[in-house]
DNA sequence: GAAACCGGTTTCCGATAGGATACCTTTTCT
DNA sequence: AGAAAAGGTATCCTATCGGAAACCGGTTTC
């Protein structure tokens, strides 16, 4: 009885590690969050607006990004006839799933920087 | 005032691309989530307990890492003087926080899979 | 004809992340 | 005496990550 319910846990808790890695493995690198983070805000956008609005990212690596996220179907990319070519990126329905988690990112980032001032503050206090 | 609400939502969207920065930065790197998670369903573990439990990671990885974690304030590390020395390691308060990030990075990676697999059935049905 | 714009790709190079291995200290077991 | 176990460090090495810059093809404007 016992064994059974350790056995079944321990499935549970594999399969809970596979899904972070999951996660994990498809949002790895410096830009995959941030680019998905500014299709979710903005709907949809060109290459060089990316380009520019995404600070400090290069072509190279915003090409490569982009290029990943679509093989993992998190975006769609349209070429658009125009002249010259523009090309437009935007969240797929399976990438704007990932809307929650970007926001409980955002969320968690702010109360954390917050609770760090806080620490601050109160340090600053008790030494004066 | 169309001015003015550009600059508010300027001014927001920079302080959620740094929340969003904040976030992945501290949980950067290949093993920081799952040592995370896996305090948080443990509750307490001790360094060699890690080092069992989590798959593939190597002393000196685990070692870092688990500096890393309480230099940010996720983890509290406590020594017992036992012989041989033993140390636990368990989630701070401000660590738990980190369980509903955790929580929906694994409800994303489970459903992700899931989706996978429909889709490629599908794709299996109408190729027979 | 030159330059500029879009959306990239290619090449080169340096930094760093992360793995394997050996080593260390203290104490207990055999 | 020798080994083993806990909790690490130190050293070395390499694979990958990611940045800078040049280049490319098509088109349009000056």
């Amino acid at each position: 009885m016992e064994k059974d319910t350790t056995i079944a846990e321990e499935v549970l808790c594999k399969s809970r590690i596979l899904a972070i890695k999951d996660t994990s493995d498809i949002l790895c690198g410096k830009w995959k969050i941030f680019i998905l983070g500014t299709l979710l805000v903005t709907g949809k956008m060109r290459f060089m607006e990316l380009l520019h609005t995404i600070d400090g990212i290069g072509k190279k690596m915003l090409s490569k990004e982009l290029h990943d996220l679509e093989l993992n179907g998190l975006i769609h990319r349209t070429e658009i006839k125009t002249k010259p070519i523009t090309v437009e990126y935007q969240l797929s329905k399976q990438g704007k799933t990932l809307s929650k988690l970007i926001e409980e990112m955002i969320t968690w980032g702010s109360q954390y920087r917050k609770d760090l001032l806080n620490l601050h503050e109160k340090k600053m206090n008790t030494e004066i």
